[in-house]
DNA sequence: CAATTTGATACCTTATAGTGAATCATATAC
DNA sequence: GTATATGATTCACTATAAGGTATCAAATTG
């Protein structure tokens, strides 16, 4: 969340001449959350890789974040994965974001996901770039 | 909506030995509600690409569909535009797309953006990939 | 109507995803 | 303890995004 807000003040910088910093790497809540998704399920990386037709090796970089994939890639193994993307409104996030944690308190299999979508989320952006970049 | 049930058979098929449909483009509603969104903000093409720091010429291929780019990418574009990803887990999505379009339907400025969501969705996904593959 | 803007497109180079196959170190299963 | 599975990694190649610059045809502006 408070990342978000951040990224505001940097739009702002934008118009006065700085330039965005550039994200290079898949949020880890996300990374996490389609990990733990694969796991519920029960399947190996090799599972997932031959139900989307991609090579293992994809998928190990996918999760681990050495890889960031097309949009349209990521949004297959989301859809493997028993998930969408949704395009929300800004000002929509923080309902939309409860109402999928709600969903997977409800959820008996899924209730562990929920504290991995966001804590790990703010602890760890601030590590990952640096390893990357 | 419907869409996202035909990928669930695929995904059945798979089980099956088949190989799931690769997207290898942006569904069209995405593209259509960004460029929108650019547009509301009385943005060019190369206003947007100086924002985020990169080629008008990127911008251009992204709108257009010719180039799917990385999530990462693609995700800069969503948040200077005033939007988010959310990962959602499908059975949320109908809720979550009816949160979304209702929002907009609040939203004075951004009401033409809900026809263009639904409508444009159904109509462009079984055009376009014709086009591109 | 001329000047400017706009989005599409072309050219070129670099970086990285995508693809296929294989191997390795470690973990897991039995 | 052996066999198997797992995720990480390597090698090599192709495809395409990313990046920069410029131009063009059409639209828009004033």
């Amino acid at each position: 969340m408070v990342m978000y807000y951040s990224v505001s003040y940097m739009e702002n910088d934008v118009l006065k001449g700085f330039k965005p910093l550039r994200q290079k790497i898949i949020p880890s809540d996300i990374r996490h959350a389609l990990i733990d998704a694969r796991k519920k399920r029960g399947w190996s990386q090799r599972d997932l890789a031959s139900r989307l037709g991609i090579g293992q090796r994809h998928i190990s970089g996918i999760e681990s974040g050495k890889i960031v994939p097309r949009y349209d890639t990521l949004l297959e193994i989301v859809r493997t994965l028993g998930h969408d993307f949704i395009l929300v409104p800004r000002d929509l996030v923080p309902l939309v974001q409860s109402l999928v944690r709600d969903h997977q308190k409800d959820q008996p299999g899924e209730g562990d996901e929920r504290p991995l979508y966001a804590a790990e989320y703010d602890d760890d952006r601030p590590q990952e770039p640096h390893d990357e970049v």
